[in-house]
Parts: C-alpha cells; structure tokens; sequence
DNA sequence: CTAATTTTGTACGATCTAGTACGTTAATCG
DNA sequence: CGATTAACGTACTAGATCGTACAAAATTAG
C-alpha cells in the first residue's frame, strides 16, 4: 500500500519531482502568460531541458492544461479550509477573501494575480482544456460554498434573507472581483485593504 | 469650427475609417487574444494590410492598447447611462448586468466575454498600457457609480445600511464576476440568466 | 502640369517558437 | 555483468511572426 514510492520505475528514473515542476511552472504562466510563455522559456526556467517535459507532460498546451488543474485543485481546497474555518458568515468570508489576498500577491512587488482569472480565462476561447477546467473550478466552488452556508452558516444566512445559493454567488464574485483588481499590480498592502472592503459586503 | 472633415488632409486619403477599424479590432483581439492573434491575421480580418496599420497605429501593442482605450471609453459611456436610467437601485443594477451580458455575448454562439477582462487583463503584468487603462476604467468607473448612488439612488442607498461607495465597489464586483462566467462560452440566454440572479445581490 | 506629401501593397529579412531525432546516461531485471 | 528500459541534453528543422524597405498610387499645393 506504500509501496508506490518504491515502485522501483524500471528506466532512468526522473531528475524532478512533478509537483514541483506544476507549482513553478504555475507561477511561470502566472508572470508570462500562456502564449508569451515560450517553451523554452518555461524548461529553461525550471532547470530542466524541453524534451523532459515533452516526455513527463506532452505538448506546451497539456503542460498548461495540467498546471491550471493542478492549481485549481489547490485553490479549491485552501479556499474552503479557510471558509469553513469557523466564526461568522461575515467572518469566514473576510478570512476567505484576506487568504486569496495573499495567494495573488507576493511579499514584495506587484501582485500577479490569480493563475485561473489571470491566465488561464483569456485562453478559454481557444483551449478547451482551460475552459473546462475553469468552468468545474467555478462550479464545484460554488456548490462547495453553498453546501458550507446551508450546513455551518445556516442561521447566519437565514438573518440575510439570502438563499445559500445566493450567498454562494456572492462570495464567489467577490473573489472574481478581487482576482481581476489583483492582475493589475497592487502590493499586497493595498490588496488586503480591497480584500477587507470586499468582505463588509459579505451578508 | 466643422472643417476638421474639410482639413484637407494633404497626401492620400485613408482608405478606412478610424473608429470602425478599431470596432472590428476589439472583436478580433476578444476571439483570439492578443498574443495569439498575429498582425498579419488582424490586419487580413479588417480587410487592410499591415503597413497601413503600422502607419495608422504603430506597432501591435499600441495598435492593442488604442483598442481596449476605446473599448474601455464606449463601456464607460454604456454602463452609465444604463445605470442612471432611473426606477430604483435595484432595477438599474439589473439593467446594468443585463445589458453587460448582452455586450458579453452574441445572438448566438459561445460568448466571448469582456475584451478588458477577457484579454486585456491577462496582458496587464506585461504592459503597461493595458494596466493603466484598466486600472483608470476601473477606478472611473466605480467613481461615477459611486456619484450616481449618492445622486440618484441616495434613498435606496441608506435602506441598505451601506456607503455609496460600498454599493459601487458590489455593482463593479458583480460585473467583473459576469464577465469571469462570460468568457467561458456561455449562451446569451445563460448568461443573461446569471446576470439576472447576480442582480438579486445588489441592495 | 509639376512637385510634394501621405497611404497602399508586395516582398523581404531577422528572429523566435514548437516540436523532434538521436546519441548518451542512469537505473532495474535476469 | 549484460540486456532492457526510460529519461536526459544537444542539435536540428519547419514554420510562423514582427517589423521594414521600396515602389506605385492618390491626393493637394503652387
């Protein structure tokens, strides 16, 4: 049952750890873009050579299709973990919106913004890849966020006189709302300050 | 004070009109974003060739930029006057969206989305043109509705318990989070639906 | 009508990009 | 240890893209 690590892969084995490689290369998409993004750009600023990706991820559109859906797993979880996290319906929706605050921006310099919204919306019209991983994206997160509202927040929500659903919707935007003020370079002071704004509309 | 048309222009007259061609070219940047849509091809699809676009416009970023600038202009203009047409808070809200989803999408077809947040927001981290427009239209925009809240809606607004400037900061949200879901390639019908319930959360 | 001025279209060059072929290296299996 | 399997890195090809040079065309000024 553990044994997948010692599966002992009978060739050469890899000079690179896979997730890894999604996570960097999330942030490279995230500062270049998918087109912009050479491919030889991409290796290159992951330490290893283009063919290895060919081999390990397929052509320069899976590879991205595999880091937005890698990302978008991710997200998913750290948003609810900080949603369902306790507190308030208000509370947990600021707790949610000052966590992606931090996620779309870096310590220092300007904010990149969110991979999904910043990257990966634009190519939804050509790749279909994206645009259904996007889609799902929204859609388990809404659902994830409703079912949350109508077990945790329920009496919270029924003071707002607001179905579950559309308080789903309206955090949701709220996150959209920040990811896209997130892509023009905010620092993560200003950010948190939108995100905290964002949040009194929470209810 | 009418001679700008008379002016006389000295060499060979343009073979196009300024306006029409930048309106054919948002449409053209919307489908195929500005990376993947090559020069050569935006000019073939305005029924020009690229000389003429470098002596009209300069090169493809600025040719971009002029674009959004435009469209950034006329979205503006259309979501005012759509919002300042009267009846309550709420309803003009839900024009506002609803006209959104219309310019968000076509009769028929997959929508297309928003060219500032579907393609220009992604060029944000690279160009600074892009940024500044949207960040300008952003913060214009929210300033006017912000001013039309106070003005128009100052009733309503104080129902709600939220600042002018709250309720602005949610009208934008909401907006942005329509044109998050446009660009996925949702029917007119959908999406005006959305938009319709995105509507319930203004107040 | 001639000169000057600006747009137009073809054709071109320099550069970049995606994807691949192939020999080499590093591990396991028998 | 030899054979096998799989990843690695260099080098390459085909094709696309940006931007420009240049000559022809269209218009006004004198």
């Amino acid at each position: 049952m553990a044994d997948k690590t010692v599966k002992a892969a009978r060739g050469r084995p890899r000079a690179f750890d896979e997730g890894t490689v999604l996570r960097r290369a999330q942030q490279l998409f995230l500062e270049q873009g998918f087109e912009a993004a050479s491919y030889d750009e991409v290796a290159g600023g992951l330490g290893l050579s283009k063919p290895s990706l060919y081999n390990a991820f397929g052509d320069k559109a899976a590879f991205f299709e595999r880091a937005i859906a890698d990302y978008a797993h991710g997200a998913h979880a750290q948003i609810m973990a900080e949603f369902t996290g306790g507190g308030s319906l208000r509370e947990a929706g600021r707790r949610l919106l000052l966590a992606a605050a931090d996620v779309y921006s870096k310590p220092e310099g300007p904010s990149t913004g969110c991979l999904l919204v910043g990257t990966a919306l634009p190519a939804c019209v050509a790749l279909e890849g994206p645009r259904h991983t996007l889609s799902e994206f929204i859609a388990t997160l809404e659902a994830s966020l409703e079912a949350a509202i109508d077990g945790r927040y329920a009496k919270d929500a029924a003071r707002t006189g607001k179905t579950p659903r559309a308080l789903a919707l309206q955090l949701s935007s709220l996150l959209f709302s920040l990811a896209v003020r997130a892509r023009m370079g905010l620092s993560r002071r200003k950010l948190r300050a939108i995100a905290a704004e964002l949040a009194e509309l929470v209810g």
